[in-house]
DNA sequence: TACCAGGTCCTCG
DNA sequence: CGAGGACATGGT
């Protein structure tokens, strides 16, 4: 028994096949150029290649707003930091966590947001500031290690910063992601079950590894309106 | 009107 | 450990 479990034997045609699934997932919608950054007025953008310091913030920063809440939320609250000139670590930590709260707002959850967000972009100063040379900087389980001892950063939230604002290969596992699995009869218990499952399976490559994720939640959006 | 969205933490058995 | 509840707004 390798913790892996078949739902219904019945319903599975093929055995899922990680490889050639996301061949499937990248002919079907194409390349999804992920992580979206958004202007002032919330139009979407690919991000910069090479990444920038002031990028990879904001992909920090929406890491966290996004948390159980819906893009279209995130990119309100975004917009109204950018307004508001604070996003940047240096900014956000000299705000009250009154004024951030209310710029977040439309985000959701905005009380607890707002000291998460506090937290992190503190943490970030002292490491230096720039999230990218932090990310390089350290042995990638510990950078890792030391996102998740952050309070209100679980998991999800630190894969997809080291992931996308870091350049690190840790794969992303989302509720998409398990929806994804389970329709192959795949499932796990925990968050690093699944995410091992999907390491074992392909090379560790930055840009696959951005590019599945994104594959699987323009899937899992376009099931979930049928 | 209810339900849901790119989670995480806390508490209780 | 694992289940269950709290956290909150905006769209359908």
């Amino acid at each position: 028994m390798n913790g892996q479990t078949v739902a219904d034997e019945r319903a599975i045609v093929k055995p899922m096949n990680v490889e050639r699934l996301y061949q499937q997932l990248s002919k079907t919608y194409g390349y999804q150029h992920w992580w979206p950054i958004t202007t002032v007025r919330g139009e979407r953008r690919p991000s910069p290649r090479p990444m920038t310091s002031l990028a990879a913030f904001e992909i920090c920063v929406g890491a966290i707003l996004t948390q159980n809440t819906a893009w279209t939320n995130v990119v309100k609250a975004l917009a109204n930091l950018k307004r508001a000139r604070v996003l940047t670590p240096h900014s956000i930590s000299n705000l009250s966590i009154n004024s951030l709260s209310h710029l977040i707002r439309p985000s959701g959850f905005f009380r607890q947001k707002a000291h998460r967000l506090m937290i992190f972009s503190r943490w970030l100063l002292k490491q230096g500031g720039s999230f990218v040379s932090c990310a390089k900087r350290a042995p990638p389980k510990k950078a890792r290690t030391d996102l998740l001892a952050l309070h209100g950063i679980g998991p999800e939230t630190a894969d997809s910063m080291l992931l996308y604002a870091g350049g690190r290969p840790t794969f992303v596992i989302d509720a998409y992601t398990k929806s994804f699995c389970a329709h192959y009869g795949v499932h796990f218990r925990s968050y690093d079950d699944y995410q091992k499952y999907f390491m074992d399976r392909l090379p560790r490559s930055v840009k696959l590894f951005q590019e599945y994720h994104a594959l699987i939640v323009a899937w899992g959006k376009e099931r979930r309106n049928r």
